[in-house]
DNA sequence: TTAAAAAATTGATTTTCGTCAATTTTTTAA
DNA sequence: TTAAAAAATTGACGAAAATCAATTTTTTAA
C-alpha cells in the first residue's frame, strides 16, 4: 500500500529538485552563485507561452504553476512546481518559444541564470548536462502519464488522484495537528483537474461527506488515502 | 493560411526524423552501421510499458503508435510516430521503464542499438547527444500542447485536429489521384482522439455530409483543410 | 476467391459533466 | 478590524459524449 501509493508520487512528480540536489557540490554552488535571485508575490507572472526563453529558473522557495491559457480565460495547469525545481529548461534547450507560461501559486523566490552563463556551465560541466537531460527524460514519461488519466479516467477519479499529488507537493505544509494541508483556490484545482470549479466543488463535496477529506475554508486536509488511492483506481497506470 | 496549418503541424508534431537527418554525415552512418534491423508484421509489439530499455529504436520504414494501456482493454495513444524517428530514447536517458508501449500499425522495419553501442556513441559524438536533448525538449512542448488540448477541447474539436495530424504522418500515401489517403482503424483514430469508436464515427460521418472529408473503408481523404483547422479552432493554443 | 473474422456503422438510452446564476462564505487589503 | 472583493457553494438545466447492442460492411487469410 504504501509502495503503491510512493508509486503514484513518483509517476505524476517531476524531480528536479532532486536531481538537482544530487550533483556534486562544487558543481552546485558555481550554478547557485551566479544565479540572481528575486522575489514574487503569489498571483505573479514568471515567463509567458510564446516568448522565448533567454535563461533558466530555480525556485528556491514556494510554488509555481505551469499552465497554458485557452479561449475565454480558461486555463490548463499542466504541473505545479515546488522549492528545488528547475523551470522553463525544456524550451531552453529545445530553442524554442516556452509551450506554457509559469506564475507563482504563493510567494515565491526565484532565481534566473541567464542563456550565456548557462552554455558556460554545461559546457564546463558534463554532469550538468547529463542532470538535465536525465530529468527531461523523467518529466517526459509524467506527461504521458498525465495524458492517459486525462483521457480515460472520470473527474472523480482525476480529483482522487489529483488529491494525493497535491498531498505530495504540500508536505511540508503542516498544521499545528500534524496535518499535510493543501492550500491552493478551487480554480487552480480544477485547472489541475481539468474541469469546471462547480463540477470540482461537487465531488470534494462528496468526498467529505464519504470522511475521505476535511476542509477548512480552502485548506484540505486527507483523511483516507488509501480509499483515494482506490478511487483514483490507478493500479493500470504503472 | 499555409502559415498557421503548417503551425500545428509544428506544434503536435515530433520531430526526430529531421533531427536526426541534421546530424552530420559521419555520425548518422556510424549511427545506422551500428544498428540491427528487423521486421515487424502489422500489430506487433515492440516494446512494452513498464519493462526496462536496453537501447533505442529507430523507424526505417513505416508507422509505430506509441501507447498506454488502460483497464478493460483500453488504451490511450500517445503519438504516431513515422520512418525516420527515434523510440524509446526518453525511457533510456532517464533510465527508467518505460512510460507507453510501442507497437507497429503498417509492416515496419526497426533498427534497434543497444545500450553500450549507444553509450559509446554519445561519449563520441558530441552532436548526438546535443540533437537527442533537443529533440525530448521539443517533445516535451508537444505534450504539454496534447495535454491542453484534451482537456479544454470538445471530441469535435479534437477529432478535426487529429485529421490534420494525420494528414501530415500520412503525406507520403499518396492515392491515383494525388490525394493524402489517412489509412488507420477506427479503433485507433478514437484512442488518438481519447474518445468511443462510436462517437468518432458518428463526427466522422457529420463532416462527411459537411464535404470536409472523403472516405473508402477505413480510409480518410481531406477535402477542406481550412474548415478543418476552422473547426479544430487552435488558435488559442498559440 | 471466398468464408470467417474483424471492424465500422447506427440507434436507443443513460450518464457525466459543463454552464449559468443566485447566494453564502472566505479572503484580502486598507 | 472591517468593508469590499474574491472565491466557494449549490441548484437547475442542457449538451456532450459514453455505453450497449444489433446490423452491415470491410478486411483478412486460408
Amino acid at each position: 500500500m504504501a509502495i503503491l501509493s510512493d508509486n503514484v508520487a513518483e509517476r505524476f512528480t517531476f524531480k528536479s529538485n532532486t536531481a538537482f540536489s544530487n550533483l556534486p557540490d562544487p558543481v552546485k554552488e558555481e550554478f547557485l552563485s551566479q544565479m540572481v535571485f528575486k522575489q514574487f508575490r503569489k498571483g505573479q507572472n514568471i515567463f509567458t507561452e510564446g516568448t522565448n526563453p533567454s535563461g533558466i529558473y530555480f525556485i528556491k522557495k514556494g510554488k509555481v504553476k505551469k499552465y497554458k491559457s485557452l479561449n475565454r480565460g480558461k486555463e490548463q495547469i499542466i504541473y505545479v512546481c515546488c522549492e528545488g525545481e528547475l523551470l522553463g529548461y525544456a524550451a531552453f534547450l529545445s530553442e524554442e518559444a516556452y509551450p506554457d507560461s509559469a506564475a507563482s501559486i504563493t510567494d515565491v523566490t526565484i532565481g534566473f541564470l541567464s542563456r550565456d552563463k548557462l552554455v558556460k556551465l554545461l559546457d564546463q560541466y558534463d554532469e550538468l548536462s547529463k542532470m538535465l537531460m536525465k530529468n527531461l527524460s523523467h518529466e517526459f514519461g509524467v506527461l504521458v502519464n498525465v495524458i492517459a488519466i486525462i483521457t480515460q479516467k472520470t473527474v472523480r477519479e482525476r480529483v482522487a488522484l489529483t488529491l494525493l499529488i497535491l498531498q505530495e507537493k504540500f508536505k511540508e505544509s503542516i498544521n499545528e495537528n500534524g496535518q499535510v494541508q493543501i492550500v491552493l483556490t478551487r480554480a487552480d484545482f480544477a485547472n489541475m483537474v481539468g474541469t469546471a470549479v462547480a463540477t470540482l466543488v461537487r465531488i470534494l463535496h462528496d468526498f467529505k461527506e464519504e470522511e475521505l477529506i476535511l476542509t477548512q475554508g480552502r485548506k484540505i486536509i486527507i483523511q483516507n488515502k488509501h480509499q483515494l488511492l482506490e478511487i483514483a483506481d490507478v493500479a493500470d497506470i504503472f
